[in-house]
DNA sequence: TCGCCGTCTGGGAACGCTCCCAGTTGCATT
DNA sequence: AATGCAACTGGGAGCGTTCCCAGACGGCGA
């Protein structure tokens, strides 16, 4: 098959103007629903633009305007996010979905690994993107830097970074781990470890700190396990190490449902009935805990209404209105199922 | 916080060429690549371009040249895919990789059930993209009908559709099921029985059809479970089925990953050993497969291949060359680990 | 010497919009 | 009747490229 080109003899504004009887800044106005235009006019524009099939002409519209309509979403690392992280998919379709609902369009900037951040730092700086929306940034990210001074319209989704002046829209991770570690404890368990994971973020270290701000007096630091992933392997590699140093525990709050998974399975093959002998708590409420085997009690992240939140803080700047920079929490809620 | 416009003052091609002392024309054709240039003028504007920190305008260029430079990745059913769908992830980063290697921008096309197709067949048909892939249509999708009708350059990835004209990539589901289910016969299993999924798909559909050529005159008809779902439900639901009416069963082939850690987990609960009693083998090579206690014998499919290839054969097509619309099967492996 | 051709260059003319200014109405107010 | 103002309209200018044509230059064969 050889390619052919769209229908070349696409219908312009021009046309539509000549069809409706009209100049070529009264359809403009129409199109873009500004103000001062007879409502006979309008109507005739209309009619036109359905007679001859318009469809507007982004570059021209781009060009003319100076802006994109374009908002990139970077992803860092994308392997280890796109494929294991449980809730970039949701957070990527509340984005989607905010950006089209005000006509932008979502360009996906996945960042490899190995290339310079200097490559990403010229494309956002190069005019493709009107703004940007950082999924996930660790601190003392090097594109988060270069997007503060680029000045460009931004949000981050996930947590607070070291960076002044730019939103975030995350979770109170620090509530949501002291919440449901209390719970945990209201059912009774008495020696309480937790899996830790990912404490180079401040969502890793604020689950830390909930988890013992819950505890109190009966924290005891030898119950922490701290691993580098949120993922299952994790999950299994610590709780091996948790009951190797004591054997007596009774409850388990690990940092995310994959975790928890893994914690589970070591459970099971040390003997160990759940919630029977061990209640285990998560934290995402991702499909891993509806998988498990129990059912896992855990954290429920508001993921796609975090993507649309940080969407819509993008969009706001780029309206020029003013943004609160402290960021915004949304509210978790603790989902109570079988594991504990 | 107020949003600033990026900085304001943006070199142009008109800057470049009056610091190098050549013309427009010139610096344009050193940016495009093209021949009769000296190289005293390519170093000239090479240099010009650094100095004034020249980046090309999209918009403009997109005006002129009347193409978009971007492709479009067309995703039915957002969320059962994005969120359940273990390759997705790959097959977006293989398309992008390749995309990004041509200079063109991919942008996401999400398409919520509720709307209807018209929407998305506007945006094709408004030179939004140059190219579409569309991932994992159904037979009769309405967008691939409308494609077709465009004569958009586009590429399927997963398996053929019902439609003339269009190339796809996928992998032979046929062979590959016909080659699992005959090692896993190998290991000297009698019962083998089957939990099948998405049969309204050629993949499930060419995925049951290996399996039963692989048996022979050994198919019992009976020990095929139908579900409508790739989902960890549906192996657990399937296996519970099969257990009921095939107590004696040894062998089970799951459709995907996911399905198969539902078959383990059954027989777990059943007390049953695996691979001891009976063995398991999945498909997909996803990350389910190597959580599974014990980690799946399985198919490794080339998700990331995948996109890469169906992204080069529109490209191909956008430079006019003939592409085969008949697609490619790309290679699966058989990846034996502890399950069978 | 002349003419031709291949190599290289400059710049006018689009591409299809938006912006903005200069008008032209029609109606209320003086 | 004259004035002012709000409502509306037309069209020139410009956004930053690419495309393409006209032309300059130099080397080479006749």
């Amino acid at each position: 098959m050889t390619a052919r080109r769209a229908a070349s003899a696409r219908a312009t504004i021009n046309d539509v103007a000549a069809v409706a009887g009209v100049s070529r800044g009264t359809v403009s106005r129409v199109l873009n629903a500004e103000a001062y235009v007879s409502e006979a006019a309008r109507s005739a524009v209309i009619d036109a633009i359905s007679k001859v099939g318009y469809v507007r002409n982004n570059a021209a519209r781009n060009l003319a305007t100076r802006q994109s309509h374009a908002v990139g979403l970077v992803v860092h690392e994308p392997h280890s996010l796109f494929l294991e992280d449980p809730n970039i998919g949701s957070i990527l379709l509340g984005i989607n979905s905010a950006l089209s609902d005000a006509d932008y369009q979502l360009v996906s900037l996945v960042i490899d690994s190995d290339r310079d951040s200097h490559r990403v730092a010229e494309y956002l700086s190069g005019g493709f993107v009107d703004g940007v929306i950082i999924v996930s940034a660790r601190a003392h990210d090097p594109i988060a830097k270069v997007v503060a001074e680029l000045g460009i319209a931004a949000a981050f989704v996930g947590h607070p970074v070291d960076i002044e002046g730019i939103p975030y829209v995350g979770i109170d991770n620090f509530s949501a781990a002291k919440a449901i570690t209390t719970r945990l404890k209201e059912t009774g368990r008495r020696r309480i470890g937790m899996i830790a994971a990912g404490l180079d973020r401040d969502s890793g270290q604020d689950r830390m700190a909930g988890f013992r701000a819950a505890l109190g007096d009966s924290f005891d630091a030898e119950l922490v396990i701290t691993t580098p992933l949120y993922a299952h392997a994790s999950g299994v590699d610590g709780m091996r190490l948790l009951l190797d140093r004591a054997p007596d525990v009774d409850g388990v709050f690990a940092a995310s449902d994959a975790m928890a998974a893994g914690v589970i399975d070591v459970l099971r093959e040390a003997g160990r009935s759940v919630p029977g002998d061990v209640g285990v708590v998560g934290f995402d409420d991702s499909a891993w805990a509806t998988r498990a085997q129990p059912p896992l009690s855990t954290v429920h992240q508001p993921a796609g209404q975090l993507g649309r939140r940080a969407a819509e803080s993008v969009l706001a700047q780029l309206r020029g209105e003013t943004v609160d920079t402290d960021g915004t929490f949304l509210e978790t809620a603790i989902v109570w199922r079988d594991s504990a």
